[in-house]
DNA sequence: TCCATGATGTAGCATTAGCTACATTTTGCC
DNA sequence: GGCAAAATGTAGCTAATGCTACATCATGGA
């Protein structure tokens, strides 16, 4: 088959849109690790008072050594403190930050079972999935919840 | 506030899961970008009857080069053929994944439709939410649907 | 025909995220 | 107090995904 004309032709789908979401996906993805160390963050700081690296590591699947470079950037971004040889404390907008990515998991959480989709599916699912969940899409599971409830 | 002993102490949430989590995330990660790449040589075949670089990298919101780069190792891994200055094809195991994305591309843009997200936002958080459905819950959104008729 | 332009390819840089191996610091226990 | 072990830090590797700049190939129109 010949190629046609070398001019723009006319998609399928819009290029435009599709090369916007996956613009977008890629933006996400690169504050998606931050998510989830803040959040990490947070739960070993309520749960024993600071976050260590060790901890962290056991707790995201890593080794120290990717813990303590993404705390290094985390610290770059002010999301946390980081004194060497000390534990790590999320600043005040690291705890903004947190409080919104514990809350979204929740709902998108919360969304799936109200699906009847089993516990651990739900959360190996939202762990993923929340991060690109919009804004408008959270509200709409939220009201979707209402909504069952 | 002192670090309690160093001995592993129960965790407020079961870190192995956490971790589990994550990992099949980053596992998701690393084949996203095939997914999206797949899906855009099978929708420009199907259209224009190949897919070539440029239009690739209009479609996918990056230059030339990084097409060039990521079919090098879709032809690496047998997702599809690539012969130099030539366009490219799907294999038939490219084109066996390029519909599964398809499909669920669908199924997750007609759910997010029907909880009443408009059609722009669905289309944008879509493409990041897909690769992170499992089979599970992909089936509960078409259960959903289902019901929704 | 031939050459300008568009398409493709290549070289080399930056960032991020993983890792192993080894060095240094801290701390719990004797 | 001092030492062994745990925790933390650093060096340097791989790989993926972006990029700009430049080189080469192919083709359509004058």
């Amino acid at each position: 088959m010949k190629p046609p004309s070398r001019a723009a032709k006319k998609a399928v789908r819009p290029s435009a849109l599709q090369a916007e979401s996956l613009q977008q996906t890629r933006r996400v993805h690169a504050s998606e690790i931050a998510e989830d160390y803040v959040e990490a963050i947070a739960d070993l700081s309520a749960a024993q008072g600071e976050a260590r690296v060790v901890d962290l590591a056991r707790r995201l699947g890593v080794t120290h050594v990717t813990v303590n470079r993404t705390v290094s950037r985390l610290h770059r971004d002010g999301y946390v403190t980081a004194r060497p040889y000390h534990a790590i404390f999320l600043t005040a907008a690291g705890r903004k930050l947190a409080a919104a990515c514990q809350r979204r998991h929740a709902t998108v959480v919360a969304f799936l079972r109200s699906l009847g989709i089993a516990e651990k599916t739900a959360e190996l699912d939202a762990e993923g999935i929340e991060h690109h969940v919009s804004p408008a899409t959270l509200s709409a599971f939220e009201r979707h919840l209402r909504r069952r409830k």
